[in-house]
DNA sequence: CTGAAAGCGCTTACAG
DNA sequence: CTGAAAGCGCTTACAG
């Protein structure tokens, strides 16, 4: 392994001069740079980011942490943060961190065991403690799907998403609607999935239909194959559905119009479907499916870029909200 | 900024035991053990691992290099390894690099910068000095679907895939092919692409039909909309297609898919297509895609776990090379 | 303009 | 069984 040190004996200087130039301080001179930099060349020097990181006190990674990467959601805020990193050219790394449920205890560790310098948290929810912990350290928190009272709250506004989908329904004729959705295996409802279902039973509820409770159905993983099991579900303890609000997302409503195909249900005639989050593979279905299209690559995009700005200094870190508007993709599953 | 030091000090010992029981050395007493561990939960202590990484060698973390990860291609094995990681509970980190094309420097400065102790590569060609800076370093270095001798290989067969696609093709009374192709950015084709190229022009031969050359379509990003473009430059500059094995694929033969759909072209009568990956959406598409297999979830999950044995010394590090078998998908595009 | 010294937070022989 | 010392590879005041 090549150090400091043996670029300095070979460039007959000291190791602090050798430093010194490589950060290119502007108290070298030219003349012993040039020397500094050919015999680091010549031994193939990289300096040893640890050993920097840990006098500096920056390591120059930003942790994503999520429950899973699993899911499309995940994936595409992945991809547009993969677009901010390609556009900026910044000596910034991206460390994905599974939290598998133990979210404080891992992000505890991030902060206080200096693994990244600031975080971009899918889809969970910090609590008070780590909040201050983090605010605290100096390091920046950006929470995209979540509500967190004290650092960057980045969401979509799901209640208006899915009012505009139940709605949709309603008015195309559909009287007996079903609600499909997440996270039966949390202890209660994720943020997104909540909204979702209180802006379901208002559109409703606005609308003077009655609405049968038999008629909510869980998954878990956010499966295409959760969606075939679900139909057969509604086949046998459903009453009546004529429309579904599939807020567990498009995969899901994928999984659920397969399986009313192979049941020779006939979409849009028989039953009606609007999914959520309007991912590639939505527009492709048989029947093209009507969707709530949220713009996650352009936040995994704006999150990554915001959170380079604020570890360079280039914007205060101060605890604000910003809410992105959904938008009604109509094609043809109603 | 808790340190060990702290803990010391509360517990009554010196760091260096601290250090020792942390790190449950069999020479501690259970006694000291216990204040220690009290001592720091109290303080809310957690190790800092720059500095453990930095005396210690090793950083627990383990690098997935890709030239960008926007594409199914990579997310697909992506989602593999965090499946993996799920179920081995290792200690291991997960570290995105994106090469940009710059493969040799950003390798070299993982292997020499200390940013990782073994990397997966997607999809990247080492150069014969970085599989040497890797072996001389003793990082383990895992290639999936590029050659790369002197490290560990994986690679599907994708002659083979690509000549059971075109047979395909032809036993269906294709006589017209054309084959859509990726890399049009690279100086040469991928080792995937070119091994697609090969088995089907081997394909076309060995049935004794002939081939223009004017029907080979070139992509660059794996996009689907590459895919609109490239059905609408067949329209113009192509000859008398009847078929097409679009090795890009399942995305890009979505793409083409949709556009001869908008162009009133039928599929399967007019025109047969097999794509490449059988992604999820293939089986969804209208009509349902005919596509080749590979296993690259299964691909992803194996890699990690043999990586992190690798790390642990629970397998010898030796160059050597796996391949995995394609499978033929039949569905109704043909 | 350059170098000797101290220090980042930890681990690991080595004494005792 | 525990602690003082040296060291991992770097940066950053501080002298000169």
């Amino acid at each position: 392994m090549v150090t400091i040190k043996d670029v300095a004996q070979l460039a007959g200087v000291s190791h602090t001069t050798v430093s010194l130039a490589l950060r290119n301080s502007p108290s070298i001179t030219a003349d012993t740079k040039a020397k500094v930099l050919a015999a680091a060349k010549k031994l193939n020097y990289h300096p040893n980011h640890l050993a920097r990181s840990l006098v500096s006190g920056k390591t120059y990674v930003i942790g994503v942490v999520a429950n899973f990467f699993s899911s499309t959601f995940e994936m595409e805020i992945l991809k547009g943060i993969e677009q901010s990193i390609r556009s900026m050219e910044t000596e910034y790394t991206i460390n994905l961190f599974g939290t598998l449920e133990k979210n404080d205890q891992v992000l505890t560790d991030i902060c206080l065991g200096k693994h990244a310098d600031g975080v971009i948290l899918l889809s969970i929810s910090p609590s008070k403690e780590i909040i201050k912990l983090y605010s605290d350290n100096n390091c920046p928190m950006i929470v995209i799907d979540e509500k967190a009272e004290g650092a960057i709250e980045i969401v979509m506004d799901n209640y208006h998403g899915a009012y505009m989908a139940t709605e949709h329904l309603i008015n195309s004729g559909r009287k007996n609607l079903a609600l499909v959705i997440g996270d039966s295996n949390r202890e209660e409802l994720g943020l997104s999935q909540k909204e979702r279902k209180e802006g379901f039973l208002q559109a409703i509820k606005d609308h003077d239909l009655s609405f049968n409770p038999r008629n909510i159905f869980y998954i878990e993983d956010y499966y295409f194959e959760e969606g075939q099991v679900v139909f057969k579900r509604m086949q046998r303890y459903g009453s009546d559905i004529d429309g579904i609000f599939c807020a567990a997302g498009d995969i899901v409503a994928a999984g659920i119009i397969l399986e009313a195909k192979t049941e020779h249900v006939n979409i849009p005639r028989e039953l009606s479907i609007v999914g959520y989050d309007d991912v590639m593979s939505s527009s492709l279905i048989d029947p093209p499916l009507t969707s709530i299209r949220q713009p996650l690559f352009q936040i995994g995009k704006n999150a990554y870029a915001r959170m380079v700005r604020l570890l360079e200094g280039n914007e205060e870190y101060k605890p604000n909200k910003f809410v992105y508007e959904p938008q009604l993709i109509t094609r043809s599953s109603v």
